[in-house]
DNA sequence: TTTGTTAATGGAAGCGTTTTCATTTTTCAA
DNA sequence: TTGAAAAATGAAAACGCTTCCATTAACAAA
């Protein structure tokens, strides 16, 4: 209990820079003499203390994610599931940043860093303005972001993994154009966030690709929670001319939307047609299921992880990493009748 | 840019140990001494490195987070922000442990500690059979649990932070009960946790104590998502002799018991009454809306670290908290007709 | 043999703090 | 006015590693 690298030194009879050589698996080391000092190791029960390795070699191996940007509470856990899994890999501890607003959140960020706490760092998510990407640009601090980086400048100069929501979104409403519809309603996250303003941009597109006119009046911010969205969908429905259709770019919007359907005695998808985004397990339950497009979340954060780990250990990895949706049809719209 | 407490000292013209004490508030420092030190921190923009600090002091100031051990995943964002915010305060930072099964989770809590890289652990929950319980508290290392500690042993050695489950399920299936209902089917989670092993037993007590015969071709485990708790409530649906009330564990089975009820033909409250647990957000938004049983999640995050904190920090907080739960009616339970 | 290389190891100087102990200075009661 | 206690500060030894540089040993080529 409580050995360090002194009392191995001494037990097996070397210098402690030799034990030092094994632990880090250095080359050029007598086989013999190798084992003599993992014997001591093991004998004296060894565990290098970090903190000093970290002082030593100037690095403490180890990552912030700044999770409370996503305002996606499904998503979190998913991805840290993944997240651990390759930092657990390369060795790497996990130091979570869950501020809460920007001023607080660039703080926490700023302090990890100079304080020499973290050597990387993963942002869940990407916001328009966006002050921290800037400032971790500037500081040249090895990082990852999860979506697309909208400033023009830097764009092309961050790390980013993401997938297409444009024309993710784009296929989920040409879909819904295919069956006929054409007032179709759009309840979509604040669009500070990156994410939530391709995806209705994806809902915009599309229709114009397809020469209809958007309605505003149709698209409703549904906020983050499900009351939001229900709040935004009841909004939607009652305007005067009602869609016969609608898009909710999270499933976790469409379950608000479920509920101000049925509220108002319509019947998905015979009165209104419904599609989510990210397909969480609740997509398949819903009745009728959900049809929506699938988000690799869990490959999202392995890609970032191992991505971000490149950086830090001064390789070169691609600037930036699409990963591929898959819209899943099931049973929640309808072809509309002419 | 890169300042040392040795710049700081050097423009400050004093010695490093007045700087440290700046740093770290000592008492006896003259004012004047202190302005000026504080100016040159400022002007050198001078961070102290907080791996040098922790291997001076002992103290990296840090609490692992043992997360995969909640089955349920709605709880884990919640409870990791309030969990944060206690830790931002106390200057603490998070280290994510998020390993998948028993051995690699011991295993990587036994590293950190040796390691040094924590200072306490905050279990989110407990397991029937808890080794890694036992291995901290053989280690006197500090560490809170979330949950009851089973091992007779352990029970009152070991800090924890819980809700009374059996006594907030009993309450439950009382009010089921004074409904009119006698055959009420479970749903549970595996019952390796404490928590879904309380929360049948209170199911069971309350029979008992209403001297109902519990029959246990009623009670069937849910595993950990919506589906198979879709299954299970199907199963039980389907038996000979079919309850006429139903009371999930958990918010997030209530979700997969609506689906099987509905796809059954079958109308809650009408023909099958439901109750949940843990008063989720998507309680209030199911058709009808659940009747569930309100846990303080996020205190339960703070009250958990501030004791974590406390036991660090040599204080002797209480042995164990048990916070208030509250049994929230709605409308998916109806009086049996005589 | 001698020389040049490479493998294997040790010594010691960092890394940037904290902390103990000693020393100097100040304060204040007698 | 003195002396003891308290306040303020500095010097230097930790903390436990990594890593650079030097040294020795081994071995092959000349």
């Amino acid at each position: 209990m409580g050995s360090n690298i002194k009392d191995v030194a001494k037990l097996a009879n070397v210098s402690i820079s030799t034990v030092s050589r094994v632990i880090n698996n250095a080359p050029n080391i007598n086989p013999e003499t190798k084992k003599r000092v993992q014997d001591a190791i093991e004998k004296l029960n060894f565990k290098p203390n970090r903190l000093a390795q970290s002082l030593g070699s100037g690095s403490f191996r180890s990552i912030g994610i700044v999770s409370a940007r996503s305002s996606n509470q499904g998503f979190v856990p998913l991805i840290l599931q993944s997240i651990s899994e390759v930092a657990d890999e390369g060795n790497y501890e996990i130091i979570l940043n869950n501020s809460v607003g920007e001023k607080k959140e660039i703080e926490k960020c700023l302090s990890m860093i100079d304080s020499k706490v973290i050597q990387g760092l993963l942002l869940l998510s990407s916001r328009i303005n966006d002050n921290l990407i800037e400032k971790l640009y500037e500081l040249d601090f090895p990082f990852v972001v999860l979506g697309k980086v909208v400033n023009e400048f830097l764009s092309d100069k961050v790390f980013s993994v993401d997938t297409d929501n444009l024309s993710d979104c784009e296929e989920a409403i040409n879909y819904l154009v295919s069956l006929g519809h054409k007032r179709i309603g759009c309840i979509h996250a604040p669009l500070n966030y990156v994410v939530s303003k391709e995806r209705l941009e994806g809902y915009i597109e599309a229709h114009k690709k397809a020469g209809i006119p958007v309605d505003y009046s149709l698209v409703e911010n549904g906020g983050y929670s499900i009351n939001e969205a229900y709040e935004a969908t009841l909004k939607i429905l009652k305007t005067e001319n009602p869609p016969t259709a609608i898009f909710a770019t999270d499933d976790i919007k469409a379950i608000g939307a479920y509920k101000a359907i049925l509220e108002l005695g319509l019947r998905i998808p015979e009165n209104i047609s419904l599609i989510g985004h990210n397909n969480y397990d609740i997509s398949q339950i819903t009745v009728p299921p959900l049809t929506t497009i699938d988000v690799p979340i869990l490959e999202l954060g392995r890609v970032a992880t191992r991505k971000l780990i490149d950086i830090i250990e001064g390789k070169r990895p691609p600037i930036r990493t699409i990963l591929d949706t898959r819209f899943i049809i099931r049973e929640s719209c309808r072809k509309l009748n002419a």
